[in-house]
DNA sequence: TTGAAATTTCAAAAATTATTGAAAATTTGA
DNA sequence: TCAAATTTTCAATAATTTTTGAAATTTCAA
């Protein structure tokens, strides 16, 4: 409706545009800031890595949200800066490593979100055991409980990220195999009782 | 600093108190407001269930608030309301089976955050086939790693729920595991490279 | 070294999200 | 059925988070 001289776009920038956009909304259900996200993504769109200047064109964002998000993309190790010669610009590079993306960002969330979790689980248990009332005895067990699930996922989570089936397989045999399960099954929404495993 | 008249909580309101707080500040990073969390955490340190009026007193809450907080927890089949007899009002029960409680976070997060992208990944890839370009091939074997990627950690994640780990080995077992674990090995942090496999 | 190019910082503004509270709707004991 | 008890809704407000933009800092080609 509203970009009446855009009406035909590559195929290349009608997807990239999707794209951008739905990393971008996606971005905070992952703890992620929309401009964030939208700039990894669109770096992921292109096949050569960016200055500063071209991502604040391509994104229409300001300097300062551009260096924002670039810091917290290097931090993330989702985006490597190079230096350009003769010049002093830093051009950015995205990881493409998916693998190593998804090791990183569950590392890093683990680390803000669940740690804490844990330690202080590990506080609280023993300070209820002093109270000796019935209700601080079954609070205490709710509390183990929780600890123990967090341990168990924790330690799935790093058999599979460590050792794990991406890396024996490999993500070129993955890519296939998901391709093949696509066009076997229909539309394959494998929709059930699965987990989001992490955002991402 | 700031509660004179409450010096000296019994270690059971003490660790509530903790407990309330700590859930409040993780909830945004679940994609669960303050709030709602609160109420939840709340319930759980509780041995009775609590009616509309005592969770405002107890978390200074609105009417409002307490009502909507309900009817997300509700959605996510993490209390359930009661009737109480001869009155109209409701009482809620926190979930206690944190195994259940995990499924069913993880499945409505899994439908919010991951089904759409796997979804838009599936008609962007045959998109980006009708486009000649070598850009357009290159980011179109970048969605297909994603693609892959996500579909793997699905899988992975279905396995784990379904069948999974925690349900054969009970979490009784698994409680006095972690115990062990953590009386074993001095204070066990586990730090290195895990993931939060999802908020919980 | 120097100073123009480039990046970073951070207080202020904008945008978004959460919370309130009072009015509307609903429920049910009498 | 009635009306008091209870819950729900939602527009307004508050709180939080994100983004901006211009000044401060850093970097490095000359």
């Amino acid at each position: 409706m509203s970009r009446p001289y855009e009406i035909s776009l590559s195929p290349l920038d009608a997807v990239r545009e999707d794209f951008v956009q739905l990393w971008g909304a996606m971005g905070p259900f992952w703890g992620i800031s929309p401009t964030t996200a939208r700039v990894y993504s669109w770096l992921l769109s292109r096949t050569e890595p960016a200055d500063t200047d071209e991502i604040m064109d391509g994104l229409e964002l300001s300097r300062g949200a551009v260096s924002m998000a670039c810091r917290e993309l290097r931090e993330w190790h989702l985006v490597m800066p190079e230096k350009v010669a003769g010049s002093r610009k830093v051009v950015f590079q995205p990881a493409t490593d998916l693998e190593k993306v998804i090791r990183n960002i569950v590392q890093i969330r683990k680390r803000r979100e669940w740690d804490p979790i844990l330690e202080s689980l590990r506080e609280w248990i023993p300070e209820l055991e002093k109270d000796p009332s019935n209700d601080a005895a079954i609070f205490r067990q709710r509390l183990a409980s929780i600890e123990a699930m967090i341990g168990v996922m924790d330690s799935m989570v790093e058999v599979f990220l460590k050792g794990g089936l991406v890396g024996k397989v490999g993500l070129k045999l993955l890519v296939d195999a998901a391709r093949n399960e696509r066009n076997r099954s229909g539309q394959g929404k494998s929709s059930e009782a699965v987990e989001p495993l992490e955002e991402t």
